[in-house]
DNA sequence: GCCGCACCATACGGTGCCGTATTGACTTCA
DNA sequence: TGAAGTCAATACGGCACCGTATGGTGCGGC
């Protein structure tokens, strides 16, 4: 039944998505050996410490998000790259769950309770804050717009079924910051 | 030198400074002991076990945000009540950093790993939405705002200083929820 | 058919943490 | 002064976890 042997990236996978569900506390080598049905033996083959795992999931995470910040620049249009983004962000928001692929929710939530990750985690962020800036047009819009995004990863893990309003959502927040800021009444 | 006997609330503020820092898992006796200069003989004074002492932040958390919602419902104008609320989590903001209070960052955090913790929080949260709900006049605009705080909660965590900009972000997110929704071009 | 490699089991020492039990010390007040 | 109450130190058993050391097992190649 099932695999028999495991390689790498099982480890990974259920590494993921621990760290997902329970944060870095709940990456635990013992634990995760139980839930593959095999001893930690086979953990310290694949990888040299618990330390080298997290490490590991943490640059998996800065690979992709670095790809996906360069091919939405990529577009000439920005409003083209933003509909590409939202549907490719919508498809792992999906994918991550499951421990298939490193999860903005999952990193964010480690960087919290981790000051090094933090830092990491703050470098990817200004490409995506230049990003949003220059789609929205303004410095201003495109940050409440990324922190919304933010607000939704952490919100989502509260109210079951939020995943599914993923795009609804974001295509609300688009239409506001998009619109051109009114005027201020002079008086 | 400094107070020689603590209290129940000496370990309280050295446990929501704990848990904001590292989460719950960072939540540890014998290492607030240590913090504090005193053996956990102390605690297991003030504390039945580990469990009351998070179930106590918790609680007071509750109470507090119940407090806060209450209050700025009072408000027969919901702006008023809003020009109230910045001004009042504002400083919240700041002595939470201290352990001095209970913080929606730690509890937030917090309840990323716990879904018990989730439920209650989840429960607050619908208070909270229905105000920004009256406040901007759509469902839509008001969880969009209320998005963005998480996100800026969580942000802040990795960019130092960001607290101070706290009054500033929040005011020109009330500028775009409160704008009223431009029409959609019919073509 | 057996050799070697890749993967896993077993067993161990060490550490950090929880909670209990017991004793000690200092304070208050009769 | 002495008894009761409050807070803290010490010492212990137990568990969960990390990492190591070493032995076991199946499978491909020769």
């Amino acid at each position: 039944m099932e695999k028999r042997r495991l390689d790498r990236d099982d480890w990974l996978r259920a590494a993921r998505h621990a760290l997902l569900r329970g944060g870095p506390a709940a990456v635990r080598v013992e634990t995760l050996a139980a839930q593959l049905k095999v001893t930690k033996g086979s953990f310290y083959w694949h990888f040299r410490d618990r330390a080298e795992l997290l490490e590991t999931i943490l640059r998996e995470w800065e690979a992709e998000t670095a790809q996906l910040v360069s091919h939405v620049n990529a577009y000439a249009d920005a409003r083209e790259g933003v509909t590409w983004l939202l549907e490719e962000v919508g498809r792992r928001v999906v994918v991550s769950e499951r421990g298939e692929a490193p999860s903005d929710a999952a990193i964010f939530a480690w960087s919290a309770v981790a000051p090094a990750v933090a830092r990491r985690v703050a470098r990817v962020e200004t490409e995506r804050l230049e990003f949003f800036e220059r789609f929205t047009g303004s410095r201003e819009r495109g940050e409440l717009a990324y922190l919304c995004y933010l607000g939704f990863l952490d919100r989502r893990r509260r109210v079951p079924g939020m995943s599914q309003r993923f795009k609804a959502v974001m295509e609300a927040l688009l239409a506001l910051v998009s619109e051109p800021q009114l005027e201020r009444e002079p008086a």
